[in-house]
DNA sequence: TTAGGGTTAG
């Protein structure tokens, strides 16, 4: 923007002065002594058309002009505007001398964003220029986002002599809220204290609140230049209010917002927005109902703005999409924010992503152009749904209507395909892309952590690192829950090695994902250190550690830690309680878990979900009490999903029910015929009750659907590999040494006590060819490995897709006692710790 | 001529 020349003259502008486009036919004849009084009344009362064409029919004042020309840009009509201009030029009137006329077309094309046009007409006027007009064209530049342009003609205003004042202060400050113009910024700052600007003008001081939020990122320092303006009035509170919201200090947004209302001041559509949405993310639910009230007496329950922070809040606080899709429809209008705030509202709640593409068809016939963010909501819709088809059409759509090279859509694009678990298509979209941004490679490495690609997944992370990008907190989180999953502790250590040299490490975000590692990588001990070495615990750290207790047997330290988290004064949400209910279960706490279940509404305003009625169907059921847990699920408020019936399913397993399983797995068959768990968990309980005429029926039914179960396999990491073992599996290179070692562990557990349970053979065969299947298990596989290829006293670690069986459980207490190694198991559903033939879950699993 | 807002891919 710099290389225009001030030689600019008007007559290169894209409207050529002077020269009449059209002559205009004047009825010499027409008296009209009151015509500028009319035209200026017209734009003053908002009737800008009717004002254009009166001046254009008749002979006016340029003063008229001027006046009709101001109403459109206050109103915003910066077409209007730029007619009038045009209009101007051909009615002939000379006004290249007329500086309130250029200033006000300055900022009329700044405004319309033509930065070009507004340089050209400032460059144009040479000495004619006024403060005004360099205030403008400052702050058109610095609201444009071209700060360094802006910063450029401030400096060019300070050699040309002229002595700023407050509005050219507030512009070039703007200019500098942005991280490469701060220190710039912060010279004016110490300029606006000597000048008394600071003190005498708020606009000033709103800059300098931002200059600190925005350019620095640092919103204490915005609290103080807030806390010493002398004067403050509702815009002041309310855009501190609002950097508190957007910058992550939520809370603090609250509280501010009360201390505005008790000083007096009233709130407005962006006071309430701000505050609503700081409430969203905080999850406040009551705080958001109590401000929804004040909204309603404030007259504002209609407008667009305050309505979109309303429904989300409702959506992303456990609110009900009922009170979303309420306030949907009882907006005075709709505009693309709020469609695609209703279309996010639904994504996010997941369950229906039917319904938000159902929301995308209302809305293209309610002729609302969708904008970038719509697509990337409706691509990830699709992603949940892994309907990559229906992925593929809306991405038309985006292409359609320019959004291709927007980085977010095709970023979601190649989400989608991974959500959908097309690898392939996801890493043609990624190179495709138009320009790949860390986000890019992050949804890359996360997707490959979770296909458990930790090759690729290190491979990408490398590239990023070597890049000029450098990889981010995201990057780490991805890889450490991919590490996670597969129970890879010892990458998981490599990758928190690496970031503690990478200033990430006191990252809340990071400590949490570390939490969860180590937690679901068997280290509860490590897991804890890093939960207790934090400074700022929030919902989420509180949570992954009570999860981590949980899933380690250890109930009452997960109880304990839920009371400090109480004590501690942060509020619980679903997933806690889930965590809470799921130690009771695995630790046979049948009152413990009742009280949670009834308190969780009565005390958080937390409805029950699905999760948590299987959680109580668990541990009614682990603990025998089947029908009880029959009669429970049948007064739920609504209809038992599979997961319930599945829970239900497995303890009638490990109680020989076959009377409730049946039941049960018919109410599962029923939702999914095909579904391979029911089909699984039934044959099992056939087979643990020898009713092999049943086990056979159901095999040749599972067969004949064509229905796969997933296969039992173990695996356990070594250096910096996981060995991966199948039942019978002899792939392995040292096979020959681990069934050795296998052998001589069975005879010496066999002389400790172990006698082994064919019960879980699930085949009808002979004792003694049982025996010989039961010791293939691949789990054992796993230990033995285990044994041979690690020293005491490191544990052995030993990771299942599935339940661990119960023959494998004992032999697992003998192995700990005849070796003295400690093994820790984690299977599908929790981890159990070894230790001289016990095991931490008390055999209650 | 100057200040504040809602949806946001990992």
């Amino acid at each position: 923007m710099m290389m225009m020349s001030t030689s600019t003259g008007i007559m290169s502008l894209p409207f050529p002065a002077k020269i009449p486009l059209k002559p205009i036919n004047i009825n010499p004849n027409l008296k009209t002594p009151n015509l500028n009084t009319n035209v200026i009344h017209l734009a003053n009362t908002g009737q800008i058309h009717k004002a254009i064409n009166l001046l254009t029919t008749h002979h006016h004042k340029l003063t008229t002009y001027s006046i009709v020309l101001k109403s459109c840009i206050r109103t915003r009509n910066f077409d209007l505007g730029k007619l009038l201009h045009n209009k101007l030029i051909s009615s002939g009137l000379v006004f290249d001398d007329d500086v309130i006329m250029l200033n006000s077309l300055i900022t009329l094309y700044s405004k319309s964003g033509d930065l070009v046009t507004a340089k050209c007409i400032f460059d144009s006027m040479g000495d004619r220029r006024d403060l005004v007009s360099w205030s403008a064209i400052i702050s058109g530049f610095a609201q444009n986002g071209m700060g360094r342009e802006s910063v450029c003609v401030f400096v060019d205003m300070i050699k040309f002599g002229e002595y700023p004042n407050q509005y050219c202060f507030s512009g070039v400050l703007r200019a500098c809220c942005s991280p490469e113009n701060v220190d710039f910024g912060l010279v004016v700052f110490g300029f606006v204290i000597k000048t008394g600007y600071f003190e005498s003008d708020l606009c000033v001081g709103c800059a300098l609140i931002d200059l600190f939020a925005k350019g620095l990122g640092d919103v204490k320092a915005a609290r103080v230049v807030f806390d010493e303006m002398p004067e403050r009035n509702a815009v002041t509170w309310t855009l501190m209010i609002t950097r508190y919201a957007q910058m992550g200090y939520s809370g603090d947004a609250v509280q501010l917002f009360l201390d505005m209302v008790e000083s007096g001041f009233v709130a407005d559509r962006f006071t309430f927005s701000s505050v609503i949405s700081g409430c969203a993310e905080l999850g406040w639910l009551d705080v958001g109902k109590q401000l929804h009230s004040l909204v309603v007496k404030s007259g504002l329950s209609t407008d667009v703005c305050v309505g979109c922070s309303l429904l989300d809040m409702y959506a992303k606080s456990g609110g009900s999409l009922n009170d979303s899709r309420n306030i949907f429809n009882r907006m005075s209008e709709h505009n693309v924010m709020s469609w695609t705030a209703m279309i996010t509202g639904y994504v996010l709640n997941g369950g229906f992503d039917r319904e938000a593409i159902e929301m995308y068809s209302n809305m293209i016939e309610s002729r609302v152009l969708p904008n970038e963010i719509t697509f990337s909501s409706l691509l990830k819709a699709c992603g949940n749904l892994a309907d990559s088809k229906a992925g593929e059409q809306i991405y038309n759509n985006a292409v359609k209507l320019g959004f291709l090279s927007v980085n977010c859509v095709g970023n979601s694009l190649v989400s989608m395909y991974a959500r959908s678990g097309q690898m392939e298509d996801a890493r043609k979209a990624f190179e495709i892309l138009f320009e790949k941004n860390l986000i890019s490679y992050n949804i890359l490495v996360d997707a490959y952590a979770k296909n458990l690609n930790s090759d690729e997944a290190f491979d990408i992370f490398n590239q990023i690192e070597n890049s000029e990008m450098g990889v981010d907190a995201f990057t780490y989180a991805s890889l450490l829950s991919g590490a996670a999953s597969v129970g890879a502790v010892g990458k998981g250590e490599q990758i928190h090695a690496r970031l503690l040299k990478s200033g990430f490490e006191s990252n809340q975000f990071i400590r949490n994902a570390l939490i969860s590692m180590y937690s679901k990588c068997g280290n509860i001990v490590a897991a804890f250190q890093v939960f207790n070495d934090m400074e700022d615990r929030n919902i989420i750290s509180w949570t992954s550690i009570i999860t981590g207790f949980a899933k380690h047997g250890l109930a009452q330290r997960a109880q304990e830690m839920f009371k400090q988290m109480l004590l501690a004064g942060v509020k619980p949400n679903d997933v806690t309680y889930v965590a809470v209910l799921s130690a009771c279960s695995h630790a046979g706490m049948i009152d413990e878990g009742w009280k949670h279940f009834h308190t969780m509404y009565k005390e958080h305003g937390i409805n029950p979900k699905m999760e948590h009625y299987a959680c109580m169907v668990d541990l009614l059921g682990r603990s025998g009490f089947l029908e009880r847990a029959v009669q429970f699920i049948e007064s739920m408020p609504f209809a038992a999903d599979p997961l319930v019936w599945r829970t239900l399913l497995g303890a009638c397993h490990v109680h020989g029910n076959t009377e409730i399983g049946k039941y049960a797995a018919g109410m599962i068959l029923k939702q999914d015929p095909n579904d391979p768990a029911a089909h699984v968990l039934l044959s099992n309980l056939y087979a643990s009750t020898s009713q092999w005429d049943h086990v056979t029926e159901i095999r040749k039914g599972m067969k004949e659907r064509n229905v796969v179960k997933e296969v039992g396999c173990s695996w356990i990491e070594t250096g910096n590999n996981v060995h991966k073992f199948y039942v019978g599996d002899t792939s392995h290179p040292q096979a020959r040494e681990i069934y050795e070692e296998l052998d001589q562990l069975a005879v010496k557990i066999k002389k400790l006590g172990y006698i082994p349970d064919t019960n879980f053979v699930l085949h009808n065969v002979v004792e003694e060819q049982k025996e010989q299947y039961l010791f293939q298990h691949s789990e054992k596989l796993a230990v033995a490995f285990g044994l041979i290829s690690s020293a005491k006293p490191k544990p052995i670690r030993i990771f299942k897709n599935l339940r661990v069986c119960g023959d494998c459980h004992t032999t697992m207490k003998y192995v700990s006692l005849a070796t003295g190694r400690d093994i820790v198991v984690r299977d599908s559903n929790r981890f159990h710790h070894f230790v001289n033939g016990l095991c931490s879950c008390n055999d209650y699993w």
